[in-house]
DNA sequence: CATGAATGAGAGTTCATTCAT
DNA sequence: AATGAATGAACTCTCATTCAT
């Protein structure tokens, strides 16, 4: 295998490391198996990353930043709450969807936060977490001001929706992937925007929205990767 | 430690695994420490379980089989929908409740089902999943039947309160058991209620659940263990 | 199982480890296994036999004790050299036969004596050796002082006798047992008797001994058993 | 211990499997000892034989191979069957003699072949006796049509003559290698020579066998290691 | 930079043996 | 005398990590 520059090589790695990681799980995943897979030796491996957990964790880092940026991104400049909620839920499903076949990575994520003495996994991801429910915070804050949704505890609410959508992902992995993770992010809106939205909004969207859920999210097609 | 009677040895080894499962994960459980918190030893363990996996899908299978059994008891003769709905949130609650400190366990069951090559664990979940559907099933049909849920589409709706309760549940764990479990389940059910709830019902409950939206369930208190 | 007398729980015990050490060999045995062919629990095995390897032990001397007793009982006032020749040949034959299934035991014995630091093995074999090759000489120098062999080294030929009677019977055992040992054993007689007779009992049994040469003991039969 | 070739390396795993399987047998024998006897460690062990079998029935194949290999190039160019016969008898017993400390791993060898579940060992040994038997068959025929040896069924004979070097070995094994090999298999050689020569061929050999019948083989020397 | 042979601590598992009942 | 639950020493094999080349 020619030389390439370091950054290639390490995303390379990475890329591998993903792969394995999804199919096998970490502790499953030898090194030399994610070294076969970027078409290195072993010991390359440790050239770039001096523990198996610290490439795991390099994993994690990378993607939720990945994710974090590209948000961030699509965000500026865009004011209206409504849109800037839609821009999130597009920006999640887009992600999800890149990385449909590592979904079951970030149950070894959340497993491996919750066991790892190191706490870095964990705080990582309540890191991220946070990010999120700012962005939730100041979006819901704004579409109560406004009128549009009912007096209601945001912190309670911004944690709720952060529960549903893991639990939707989860729901969606556990089940094989077996329906459109983007309708089922839709039709959860639905179901929380009759619950949360105030009289006049409701009447405007009422029809739309019950649509929706007359409609399902569980689709014929088995998958929409 | 002396004789004891089979079952009771097999319950005693099952509470340690627990335990120390759920302090270290599966894969950093050593089996001499399970032995060691049970208070035998090590090969005592292999008397009673063929294999760690085996030992660990016991568990899997003790606690879902004793949550199904206790949720059927406590069904027996209760016909209102509504009531039977509160009578699993509060079985759900009391079932993790008792379970609080083995919590994180539930995130290596799921991690473990998807990377498991042995189908069993994610069979398991599934059978145990496809046991809550059912009967959330025959619940939201008799209320969209009785005209007390606005037409919506049973499966869908079904998945997605499943998905609510697990993301919950996970939120719960990550978040170090942060918030009062069972009071998140209450604002999930308001919310979704005010959601799905007919004109007619929606007047009746309105200022109820408007108010508990209004509390939200972020508590003073950092944990209810 | 209830109680019987201890001799013959004792010889139970040795029927059964003698069918699983001969099928499985001494290592692969499990005192479980053998217990459980002999319709008793573990712990009465040790009630019998102190070790797994004083079993085997008591096997082996078992055998060969049987083996010595019977034929120094068929050998009882007969005189003729070449009668009593045959009576070994006949005995060994008949007590192979008995125990054609276990004979991958012997395997063992051999490979135990050798390789066990505790030299008993070793010796019980050796002193089975003596007793036979003490038969040997006493027929041997009969038959060489009546002129009926040539001259020859007597302990050399009773050596060589001993060596080619356990290499007929391990190439029968790795053979699959696919020849009738007895007609092997005679051609062998037939083979050196052809070697050291003398001329003059050449001429008388020339043709008998010929005959039996040209025939061979393979047969289409595939075992004797 | 620096790094060396792999062939090389494999070869000294071989040579220190040999002499430890050869001194305490096949179950006796810890990996970590063949490590320490080759001056590695436990781990390179198995980066060269994926089980402990898998190095048993290498030493197994590379012998045997070895053998038939050497057995062969002596062979080459040879026609006159006598002298391949006393070819095939020196290769044999110059073999024995090289390995003459590890002798007792025959044994092993056939106990393991006759137990082992795994056909594989049977087979090699089964297949190497193909080998001699072949070679046996094209001499003893040869012999027999130029009148050298009186009509017999070839077969069997060839059958016997294995029987007897396994048994000559057993017998040199387990009386601690007490007598020459060679002069055993010569004096062998004589007894069956005596029994299957045709009167022509006797009378010209008569006096030099007879005499090999009175020396015997049995030395005052107690080995020739 | 890259390699892959070498390492060795450490895991799950086995099973002969013990001994309270 | 018979049992079988309990024991724990000992084993094979794994694999993250190191480092000489």
């Amino acid at each position: 295998m020619g030389r390439v520059n370091r950054d290639i090589r390490r995303e390379q790695l990475l890329e591998a490391a993903a792969t394995v990681f999804a199919r096998k799980g970490y502790h499953a995943t030898r090194i030399a198996e994610i070294a076969h897979a970027a078409g290195v030796a072993k010991g390359t491996v440790y050239e770039y990353f001096p523990t198996k957990e610290e490439l795991f964790y390099a994993l994690l880092d990378s993607w939720l930043g990945q994710f974090e940026r590209e948000l961030l991104r699509r965000l500026e400049g865009i004011a209206d709450p409504l849109q800037r909620a839609d821009v999130v839920r597009e920006a999640a499903v887009l992600f999800y969807r890149q990385h449909a076949s590592h979904a079951p990575i970030f149950l070894e994520f959340w497993a491996h936060a919750l066991r790892s003495p190191d706490g870095r996994f964990l705080q990582r991801i309540q890191q991220f977490r946070h990010f999120l429910a700012q962005l939730g915070h100041q979006l819901t804050e704004e579409l109560v001001a406004r009128g549009i949704f009912i007096p209601v505890d945001v912190p309670s609410l911004v944690h709720l929706e952060a529960g549903i959508s893991d639990g939707i992902f989860l729901l969606w992995v556990l089940s094989g992937r077996s329906f459109p993770l983007e309708r089922a992010y839709v039709f959860r809106q639905s179901v929380l925007g009759l619950g949360v939205l105030s009289d006049e909004a409701r009447q405007r969207l009422r029809e739309k929205l019950a649509q929706k859920l007359r409609k399902g999210f569980l689709e014929e097609r088995p998958s929409e990767e």
